[in-house]
DNA sequence: GTGGTCTAGACCACA
DNA sequence: GTGGTCTAGACCACA
């Protein structure tokens, strides 16, 4: 788990990203168990409070949920969690776009620039 | 100009925002007068100093520039203006790109998509 | 015996309540045996410290007794368990009931409301 | 407000509490100002960070909002805040009365006991 | 050991 | 002044 210590994003969003992460890309999967609280806090060298308001948060928004004296744990509605992300993702696609087609870029030139990162993104996966 | 104030980003970015697509949507032009801050902010209902802020903030990024006793107008640099948000739209753009695909998105539902959103605002314009 | 373990009540409570609805529905009787801790433990899966302490509990309370080397057993004042449960009910009806009083709900609107439980009730029971 | 330190129920859920009746019993209307975390947490001689969490919780459901440098304010949706709050309430008078059935009340003696409690209740208000 | 609550106190961005 | 973040450290209930 990476903490930018110098980023403006609050070390507990961050915690929160990283988490969602392993979750989306199947690391950790529905009623598996987090790290605890004291320990991520020790690995990362970071106050326990920090911590414990990430995976509160992350309680709240359903994406985990935690057994008092046992642990916190992976709640199994993961596909929700991708969905939304995707939902997510696809609006701010539409703003970005939708900003660049405001500008003077032809859509044939914006094409370009799309198909330029595509192809980029399937190499790393060949 | 539309505030957000319930929004996380802090007012004086907005303010930068809208002041930036006024320039790039060519509504304000190189040299044109910008309303005064305390004017600015009467109409806004906003502090002056937010106001204050975030014209400084856009002379030190080279977008406006002020005359001691006259004000603030737009600078001439428009097209430099243009260029960095176009760069930045597209360093965004890869970005959430890059994530969908990271996603269980094919590339060919992905390109689906973009031309749905292609086509919205291509009508928008016609 | 059906423990919640993501409820917000303590495991042990949860026995507790289970143990004591098992007797008030006159199901486990006066001198009846209880499920042995270590039994009940492997049977819920939950650690046998939990079901201690709620049976501790219970046996403060008067539920149940104990005879050490034989077992735990319910106790002979049932009727006194479905008085103190019956005034306890009745006190949260009255809280129920005021603080929807408080509301803007009309009195009649209410006795409606609790017609239709107390009819949806008797169904059940027909 | 008051809290009362010896109870079970966390500080900053009384606090929750106490902030949600103000604006049920239309003391606080929508887009009032709350008191600031500070003062609040002077006047009642509690941690800041405690009255932190209390308006934190309260925003994620909703029923304030808060600006940055300017202070929390009630959300505009009370209607719903008060149509959760009574779908709840009925929901727990629902669970008593079914309770207080499964013991051996007859459903005259029960309605008896709710004609007193709401006879009770009107009186207050006359 | 594990999560949850709370205090004391500091520092920051923003208005 | 106002909310927001974070640390250090303590104590509690629960398993």
């Amino acid at each position: 788990m990476q903490i930018d210590y110098k980023s403006r994003i609050p070390i507990y969003e961050q915690i929160m990203q990283n988490v969602k992460n392993m979750i989306l890309a199947g690391v950790w999967k529905a009623d598996d168990q987090l790290p605890s609280v004291r320990q991520l806090a020790q690995e990362l060298g970071i106050n326990p409070n920090t911590i414990q308001k990430a995976y509160n948060e992350l309680e709240w928004q359903g994406v985990i949920y935690s057994l008092r004296g046992r642990g916190s744990f992976v709640s199994s509605n993961q596909s929700e969690l991708q969905e939304k992300k995707k939902q997510q993702l696809l609006g701010e696609l539409e703003n970005t776009l939708k900003e660049l087609l405001s500008l003077d870029i032809s859509k044939e030139a914006l094409e370009a620039e799309i198909q330029k990162i595509l192809k980029k993104g399937s190499e790393q996966n060949d």
